[in-house]
DNA sequence: TTGTAAGCGTTATCAA
DNA sequence: TTGATAACGCTTACAA
């Protein structure tokens, strides 16, 4: 209704000064109660609200933060970066940011850079980081406070990631202690640390029991129907005992493949993946699978940007919030 | 670098006033030219970039605009989300406009609340609409401009929406056309309005050939694996030709149920979506649908909004963007 | 405890 | 063609 009520307008209504109002709402400095009460009670009459955008011309704040999200993520993509986001807007929310999108198409960082320049953003979230990722470069150059979600070997960066190393790791000692010796491993875009991330892993699990994975089988920049159903012969052909996948849309393409192949799961092949989706839980048969709780990585994301730009020592931050969940496609036969 | 720069900077480097400079930035009013021509340079050389929360502040403007983006978005939901996103950042991000994610759980409104309340954005999407949907009847309390993407009963709101009730009546004759006469419906959520037009544009097609869907079968508020095993049994029960799914997500249980019952597709049922994805055209076998141009859509609604922005009368729009993709999944046998 | 006044970086209204 | 100067709505020294 009163849209347009200002800080001024209280002011003059209670016959006191704008800076007791301004006061009496920050809380900061000290008022007599009764005015703080006189003033929130105008408040609650009258229904104020404060324009955010003149407190932020005042505190040069803008109390946005920026999230890229690439344009070319995928239907999996899409999960991980929708449950991220829960995570940091709740955060900001209550920190009373808001968060501004901005959506960037390949190594284009136009986008970025206007909500750069124009000062739309006290920091930025960066959901996937790549090898010489150009949107982290540019970032650097900026002098914004900014931090990655996902690991990158540029130890400039401020990261913070899942431990999927631990995590890729657990699960491989899993299916190693279930008596699999002849793991093969699926992998997708080798430009993504993640897909290196979790051959780390994989190849760690290996290394702990003093053994080495068979270099013939770990299978890398793998996409599309095709290229997978020949993996999955090859696979198959050297006996692999099950086909551990990168992530979800690779453990979709391997099924299809066995489907298509007349490999039957997990008789034939076991099948797992490195990161798990309500679509691998109810497939049939369900798919053992890495658990890992994005929306709380979202949360740590936001959490250590704030305080970035509250000015605080920046932190890399790993989260061990994973668990392995055993489904059926690894039954042992 | 000089992040710092000011428009006063500029003027009292070139000694001339802000107005001058204001002026032959935003091309407004008379200069000449060889004032025009020493501000680029001075910028071009020191790397002005304006506030635009100054800015914002003196035009009482944002620059902003709020897109709603329910948490409850499942996986193909998101899919369709993020392609009107990608539309609308288009728009937008060519308008001068950054776009502010809300993410609102259910039908509680207060992230939007915040949003409006705090002047945060000059006017706001909503990408889904329900039957009494809570947030439109906020926003339309707060008198922000907005609108919605997709169709609603309710007159008062700016709708933009692809002609579905068109698109979902003609794959509906395309199938009568092929000859299938008992064709089943199923449906999701009742109280999304998309439910009930597309439900509107199956009958439409009988109707034009002056018949009748048989209303037994018709499924509404279909969810869950079980429940659709169940609503495939009945319709192989019935005999039915074809079962058409509202959704991508529902064509998807279906193919499940039907693998599971070892119902064969297309020899014992054809099975046809009313939403495309990439994910139907890549099943096996691949699933005919009504494929829509979402990215279109966001393009549209977001051209619309910041027309009523502008303080132009809202205007609703009908986009007929889409076609039927006929493929295995309905052939005749 | 409260008030005055000077910013914050623009745009807009007058004059000149 | 330009320039003072006053908004825009809020914060914050510095006074009182």
């Amino acid at each position: 209704m009163n849209e347009k009520l200002t800080i001024d307008d209280i002011a003059a209504a209670l016959g006191v000064s704008k800076t007791t109002v301004s006061r009496a709402i920050s809380g900061k400095g000290r008022l007599s109660p009764e005015t703080i009460r006189r003033v929130q009670q105008y408040i609650d009459e009258h229904g104020y609200t404060p324009n955010h955008q003149a407190r932020g011309l005042a505190k040069s704040r803008t109390f946005n933060i920026g999230v890229v999200c690439p344009v070319d993520y995928e239907l999996f993509d899409l999960q991980y970066f929708h449950r991220c986001l829960q995570g940091i807007s709740q955060v900001t929310g209550e920190a009373g940011y808001d968060i501004l999108i901005s959506m960037v198409a390949g190594t284009d960082v136009a986008p970025l850079r206007r909500l750069v320049e124009n000062h739309k953003a006290d920091g930025v979230i960066l959901t996937r980081t790549m090898f010489d990722d150009p949107a982290a470069d540019y970032l650097k150059k900026s002098g914004l406070p900014f931090l990655v979600i996902g690991t990158s070997p540029d130890p400039d960066l401020v990261q913070v990631d899942n431990d999927h190393l631990a995590g890729c790791c657990e699960l491989t000692q899993v299916l190693l202690g279930k008596g699999f010796r002849r793991l093969a491993l699926l992998g997708g875009d080798g430009t993504h640390t993640i897909t290196a991330t979790r051959r780390r892993g994989f190849e760690l699990a290996y290394e702990r029991l003093g053994l080495r994975p068979d270099p013939s089988l770990i299978y890398m920049d793998v996409s599309g129907v095709e290229q997978t159903e020949t993996v999955v012969k090859d696979v198959i052909a050297k006996k692999a005992d099950c086909l551990v996948c990168m992530d979800e849309k690779l453990t979709g393409l391997a099924q299809t493949a066995c489907r298509q192949l007349g490999v039957v799961i997990p008789r034939n092949l076991r099948l797992a993946s490195f990161y798990n989706s309500s679509f691998l839980q109810h497939s049939v048969p369900a798919v053992t699978a890495l658990d890992i709780d994005d929306k709380n990585l979202g949360s740590v994301a936001a959490r250590e940007l704030l305080s970035m730009i509250d000015g605080n020592e920046p932190q890399n931050r790993l989260v061990r919030r994973y668990q392995v969940i055993l489904r059926e496609s690894t039954a042992v036969s």
